[in-house]
DNA sequence: AAAGGCTGCAACCGCATGCCG
DNA sequence: GCGGCATGCGGTTGCAGCCTT
């Protein structure tokens, strides 16, 4: 089937976004909710693509992205959960909240994988991805699969050997997955809690401090890009519990594309919220053996440390 | 100090997938 | 069941800033 492009090629703006189309953005999305991208450029009267109008909020402008400086235990779980899941960066970034697909994708390609090649041969291949012949049902079946495995996986990576005992494949994933994996649902919703991933804070307060971003950048683009909102917090290598939460990319991409968004605006979610995303992360890891003895206290990429370069 | 190469990252592109009439 | 539309995802590119010589 061929397609038109998304968008008219013509008369659409390309390139590096300026802070007013910025604030334009952020503004409709605050009022109206991220979702029906295809209105946006007709309705903020930006001459974008929807696509890109999307790509700028998920990638950029959503709150609660932490930008630039992984973290120790970011890296190594991401390197873990890239040999796991291969270059389903989507998936891997629902592991991390706070990190989008893109930064985690840019991430690997420009310094995981160069410290990886350089470091030997550390690390796992990556499985086979994803066969483009594969028909769909085979495509959902291999995911569950892939999920079962990197659950697997991360909890033996993640608990001391001799802790481990022999897992049953499918029982688990059953439960769990149910048809909303994370991958399924996009960008995981289904990991985190409802309670803690259903809303996400876009104050005006955020929107001040992306407009102080947006003055106090200079020369370079931003540090961690141009007009980066985040971009001091970022250099300043703040890696934890940064004062905005949310619900990650998996609130975002699971609001209805035609209903009303599942956030609610001007909430302020707490620390306690996003200790719940982890332990609902780390559940979700461990719950189908109940007696499985994990790690108890801090958080999943805390544990991450101990993944071997 | 200048030039060229390198690096990092935002954004684009095209295909895949999901949803709805 | 089918077709079309909207969105999601991963690969790739372009470019600004940094580094090295």
């Amino acid at each position: 089937m061929v397609r038109p492009p998304c968008c008219d090629k013509e008369g659409v703006k390309k390139g590096p976004w300026t802070p007013e189309e910025d604030l334009v953005l952020v503004s409709y999305i605050q009022e109206h909710g991220p979702g029906n991208w295809r209105a946006v450029p007709t309705r903020t009267g930006l001459i974008r693509c929807s696509k890109s109008c999307r790509l700028r909020w998920t990638n950029y402008l959503r709150p609660g992205i932490k930008r630039g400086n992984f973290t120790d235990q970011e890296e190594k779980l991401i390197v873990h959960l890239q040999a796991l899941l291969g270059n389903r960066w989507a998936a891997i970034a629902s592991y991390l909240p706070e990190r989008t697909d893109n930064d985690i994708k840019n991430y690997w390609n420009t310094h995981l994988k160069r410290k990886l090649q350089s470091g030997s041969d550390a690390a796992a291949k990556p499985p086979a991805h994803r066969p483009p012949s594969s028909s769909k049902g085979q495509w959902e079946k291999r995911l569950q699969t892939d999920i079962n495995m990197a659950r697997r996986a991360l909890r033996e990576a993640l608990t001391p050997l001799d802790d481990v005992k022999p897992q049953q494949p499918d029982a688990a994933g059953a439960g769990i997955v149910g048809g909303d994996s994370p991958e399924s649902s996009s960008s995981g919703a289904s990991l985190c809690s409802p309670s803690a991933a259903g809303q996400y804070v876009l104050s005006t307060d955020n929107i001040s401090r992306m407009l102080d971003g947006w003055a106090s950048r200079k020369g370079r683009r931003g540090g961690s890009g141009p007009g980066t909102p985040g971009g001091a917090e970022s250099a300043s290598g703040c890696s934890e519990a940064s004062e905005v939460s949310y619900g990650g990319a998996a609130v975002v991409s699971a609001a209805p594309a035609k209903g009303a968004p599942l956030f609610e605006y001007g909430t302020q979610p707490t620390v306690a919220a996003q200790q719940t995303q982890l332990t609902a992360i780390e559940s979700w890891l461990l719950d189908d053996d109940s007696n499985y003895h994990h790690v108890q206290s801090g958080s999943l990429l805390d544990v991450a440390m101990d993944y071997p370069f």
